[in-house]
DNA sequence: GTGCTCTGGTTTTTT
DNA sequence: ACCAGAGCAC
């Protein structure tokens, strides 16, 4: 305790009940089974001791693997059999080995189409691939070397996400699958607006004396987890949700009706595109064996960050020997449970596949010796992992993470500012990130750099997407591309003057017993002789006819923006993103391919950098969640808001197991940064859920030669403000 | 049935 | 700051 920057014992620990502790012994013991599978380039004689050159490939390949590479990247991306999980820390080169691995595998003669690559991005695919494309520009122009590359066609290679990979299986597969090709992706709010909708219609009273019912951002919420997480609702609800234990009934009722309900009306949400998948996979043996002939080489990027339904998946597809599977991780990296990913994954790989290979790559090409040596401090923290210690061959050791505290958040903005202006001299402003636990904490930072003058982007806020307008005009489409939805029947006729929930739902379930027609909209008795709605009638048959997305874009814009008027006072500023809009539509040559990317594969860059695809990213601090941030890196990052309750959060500090993934969460933070880290914290924070003022336990825990401190206090005395410096001061 | 306003309870992170 | 329910007028 006594080498520690402070006195932990200030902290509640979460208890570790007997079931968490049987839990942490099995994920143990996979572990240590796997770890006994480690495979080392001196331990398995990497080309037999020989030089990389006397292999067959490599010696003639025009790809330089063995210089390209270090020898644990080249022994991951030459090992090309069997199950093979691969360790790589944060910075070790991870996207270089999987490019350098799909390259050797196809010079090793697999052929494209038998390669799949599933990522969290579709960014993040798409640059494996091109990267490939550029390695192997010139053998596969090149007939002689290696006659068989010549000719091939790289595009063949599956790669995407997980969602983007099951979207395409759905809908070329339907005919095998039995299923109607045209359905439409709910996204999460879609999928909100849907179960609220169902509740409505199905009666279920909603206020009750003792406990109100949850609201349809906890129900969707619960509704996914429990799917995910493979937990039954009860079961969910009894251990996590206690207090609407007494709702129970009325909820599993609820879910039962939302599944129903999306089958009905050809509905998928983001869990049903992989869940399905899934299932088909399990109970149809055609089209199983169908997918594991056509995918042999199996690549699985982020895997501590899948679910059960994708570890699932996976193994379904890599369930035959002779496909060969790698899948790559940073346990230290799983931060994303609260959307049902599962930590387990990674760590019980061992138990799935006990003939697993275990490679690690511990060599970091990205944050200095000194920084590396306090995220080394963190992941020791740790408790549940494979053993792993980041190393770096740079010969400058740099300097210290740097442990800044103020008096409130105001001061805190303001060394950050201070410092990026000390340091601006010799960096662009590019090289600065700010990384907060939750999007709401940049709040003043933001403003301290507007009154600073100092350019900021913002990445994550308010998504384009999920802007009203946005949604709005995509339901229009929706409606035209299919008919039966009628989540998005009922946001369009909410819309206007005059009609309600409950002429809305009429009008729809007339529409949905009449497919392929939108005469309802013209029967007097359902109308209410509203002129809006016949005026609709008119544009979906004309939209209907046109050619391009973005005619029919068009159209539906030039019928939304009057409605748009209606319902907002600054229509003019929202008519503005439809332009992005049109932008977008341009790119896609149909409307399910427009839907689909927007669906699974949403803009998040902010509309300012949508607007001007040509213009450079402008030179800007980049303020951030780090969720957001992960992959990414930048010379000089800052974490703020440093107090224990916020990170780690004050709801995630009564279980072991969200502590931890907190804990992670910090580490992610901290191994973005290249050469600088500054930490910060407030002297306190104050809100409804509470008073909070000691720094994050996180900071206390580590050894305290790893860091500087930096501690000013603005004291309020009766002589007005004075500051001191007190290293005793926390 | 619809639409407005008031009020009190709520807020983590997002492909 | 944001949303959902209640209460009320048309």
């Amino acid at each position: 305790m006594t080498d520690t920057l402070f006195n932990t014992q200030h902290y509640t620990y979460p208890h570790l009940d007997d079931s968490i502790r049987l839990k942490i012994q099995i994920l143990r013991q996979s572990i240590t089974r796997l770890e006994a599978n480690l495979i080392t380039p001196d331990s398995v004689k990497l080309f037999n001791g020989a030089e990389p050159y006397d292999d067959p490939v490599l010696g003639h390949s025009s790809v330089d693997y063995a210089s390209e590479l270090n020898r644990s990247q080249l022994l991951a991306a030459t090992t090309i059999d069997g199950k093979v999980l691969v360790i790589a820390g944060a910075g070790s080169g991870k996207t270089k080995t999987l490019t350098y691995r799909t390259s050797y595998l196809i010079e090793k003669g697999a052929s494209p189409s038998s390669i799949l690559l599933l990522t969290f991005t579709r960014k993040a695919a798409d640059e494996i691939k091109n990267r490939v494309k550029n390695l192997l520009a010139e053998s596969l122009l090149d007939s002689h070397a290696s006659s068989h590359l010549n000719g091939l066609n790289l595009n063949a290679i599956t790669s995407g996400t997980f969602h983007s990979f099951c979207n395409m299986i759905l809908r070329r597969y339907s005919g095998l699958l039995g299923i109607n090709p045209k359905f439409t992706i709910l996204d999460t709010s879609d999928s909100e607006d849907a179960i609220d909708l169902i509740c409505k219609e199905s009666g279920i009273v909603r206020s009750s004396m003792k406990q109100a019912f949850p609201r349809k951002k906890t129900l969707q919420n619960l509704i996914s987890t429990s799917r995910n997480r493979r937990i039954k609702l009860h079961d969910l609800i009894e251990s996590d949700y206690p207090d609407i234990a007494i709702h129970i009934a009325d909820i599993e009722q609820l879910a039962k009706n939302y599944h129903k309900y999306k089958r009905a009306n050809h509905l998928y949400d983001f869990d049903d595109i992989i869940s399905q998948v899934v299932s088909h996979l399990k109970n149809n043996l055609k089209f199983r064996k169908l997918i594991q002939d056509t995918y042999r080489h199996v690549m699985v990027d982020e895997y501590q960050d899948t679910n059960y339904p994708q570890k699932q998946l996976i193994d379904y597809i890599c369930e035959p020997d002779n496909v060969s599977l790698m899948v790559v991780g940073d346990d230290n990296q799983s931060i994303y449970a609260f959307r049902g990913a599962n930590y387990e994954n990674i760590l019980l790989f061992g138990k799935s596949y006990p003939e697993a290979k275990l490679i690690k790559l511990e060599q970091n090409y990205r944050s200095t010796p000194a920084i590396l040596e306090y995220v080394n401090a963190l992941s020791k923290q740790i408790t549940l992992g494979y053993q792993k210690n980041l190393f770096s061959d740079l010969p400058v050791q740099g300097t210290k993470p740097v442990m800044a505290r103020r008096s409130n958040d105001k001061e805190e903005a303001k060394f950050i500012a201070d410092k990026i202006i000390e340091l601006k001299p010799e960096l662009d402003y590019n090289d600065f990130a700010v990384l907060s636990r939750t999007s709401f904490q940049s709040n003043q930072i933001q403003l301290e750099f507007m009154a600073r003058y100092i350019p900021f982007i913002v990445v994550g806020g308010i998504k384009f997407i999920e802007k009203r307008h946005i949604k709005d005009v995509l339901a229009l489409v929706k409606i035209l591309y299919n008919p039966n939805d009628s989540i998005a029947w009922h946001r369009i006729l909410t819309l206007f003057r005059g009609i309600g929930e409950v002429t809305a739902t009429k009008i729809t379930q007339a529409l949905n017993s009449n497919p392929g027609s939108f005469q309802p909209l013209l029967d007097p008795k359902l109308n209410k002789n509203n002129e809006q709605l016949i005026e609709l009638y008119g544009v979906l048959n004309k939209a209907e006819q046109q050619e391009t997305v973005a005619e029919t874009l068009d159209l539906l814009i030039e019928f939304y923006l009057p409605v748009l008027r209606t319902v907002e006072d600054n229509w003019r500023e929202r008519a503005e993103d439809f332009r992005v809009l049109k932008n977008l539509a341009r790119e896609h040559s149909s409307l399910d391919n427009f839907l689909e990317n927007l669906a699974l594969d949403p803009p998040n860059d902010s509309v300012a950098v949508l607007s001007n695809p040509d213009k450079k990213q402008p030179d800007a601090v980049t303020i951030s969640t780090i969720h957001s941030a992960k992959g990414l890196e930048w010379p000089v990052v800052f974490v703020n808001a440093l107090v224990d309750g916020l990170m780690p959060h004050h709801r995630s500090v009564s279980e072991f197991e969200a502590l931890e993934e907190e804990r992670k969460l910090f580490y992610v933070a901290c191994t973005r940064a290249k050469t600088h880290l500054y930490l910060t914290a407030p002297d306190y924070f104050s809100s409804f859920a509470g008073y909070f003022d000691k720094v994050s336990r996180f900071i206390s825990e580590v050894p305290k030669e790893t860091v500087t401190i930096d501690v000013k206090k603005t004291f309020k005395s009766e002589q007005g403000e004075t500051k001191s410096d007190d290293p005793e001061w926390w």
